[in-house]
DNA sequence: TATTGTTATACTCTATAACTATA
DNA sequence: TATAGTTATAGAGTATAACAATA
């Protein structure tokens, strides 16, 4: 992160301590902190592919999720993305407007309505999700396939645990 | 998340699929989503265990470098962190306020202050630290002790990667 | 000329209150 | 009475521009 390095650290001032290189060893013992940074490497990386395709992650995962789930409604979404309702509101408005998503009426519930992709939506969410693949594949390149998976599941494994 | 369950799946609709339970399995594959979901759970827990010392998860990583790094300036907790320098002076300023830290003169650099945690701030930071380390511990009671060293390896070796 | 710390400010993200229409 | 979706709005977090002091 840094680009410079001064060195000369023999200033002869006794309480001066590693100012030129930071020590974060006790950050990096705790997963919130690794947690953190991974997540926001991978969101500047998904920001950077994805923008050609003016999507943003939070917009990429609803609109996957609704292709995955046809039907959806936004009650679901929310909970599924820890999004509040209000928040999910316009999110849908834009993807409606770029023709990508559709709104009808739910077969059991008259005040929701269930979500579908569109022909041209669904073609999009290919495009969108095969450059998404390519790019966790260069996030994770340094990890064997196995040390993937052990990632992933211990990841699952932290965040599913009640009551934390 | 989710609280209710209503059932009644088979109401007849062909098109319909997977109403109540949502599939998120795509997304499970990628490590951003996977990480970023295991941040906001450490954070929430940070959140509420760290609420009786009015402390947020930044500023407690801005006072543990301070004291781990005795005399670091505002540039290299910027770097350390991702934090904008704009950004950062609000956060020093008020833990200046609370008599934690306190701005010496840089020994080498006139523009430039170091920072110092001050005797209040050394026993304050100690509290948060164990309050943190419990809080961790929590977090990963699921995983044994190899597979947390595991984790917080594989987590290391994606964000540290150079050209993502 | 470049960099540290700072102010002011804009933009985005997230959160709360309140409304409507249905259940 | 409670819930799905919506509006309006407040607040927190993150970003850029510009400046003074120093390198």
């Amino acid at each position: 992160m840094s680009t410079e390095d001064t060195g000369a650290t023999l200033e002869g001032e006794l309480a001066l301590t590693a100012v030129e290189t930071v020590d974060t060893t006790f950050l990096e013992t705790l997963i919130g902190y690794n947690a953190r940074r991974t997540a926001l490497v991978a969101i500047e990386s998904f920001l950077r592919v994805l923008e050609p395709l003016r999507l943003k992650p939070v917009e990429f995962s609803v609109l996957s999720l609704i292709e995955h789930n046809p039907g959806i409604t936004q009650r679901q979404l929310c909970a599924a993305l820890n999004i509040l309702p209000p928040n999910l509101v316009g999110l849908i408005q834009r993807q409606e407007r770029r023709g990508f998503i559709e709104k009808r009426p739910h077969p059991r519930d008259g005040r929701a309505s269930g979500l579908y992709t569109t022909d041209e939506g669904r073609s999009f969410v290919a495009r969108a999700e095969e450059l998404v693949a390519a790019l966790e594949a260069r996030l994770v390149a340094r990890l064997s396939p196995s040390e993937q998976r052990t990632l992933l599941q211990l990841l699952q494994r932290v965040y599913r645990s009640p009551s934390v």
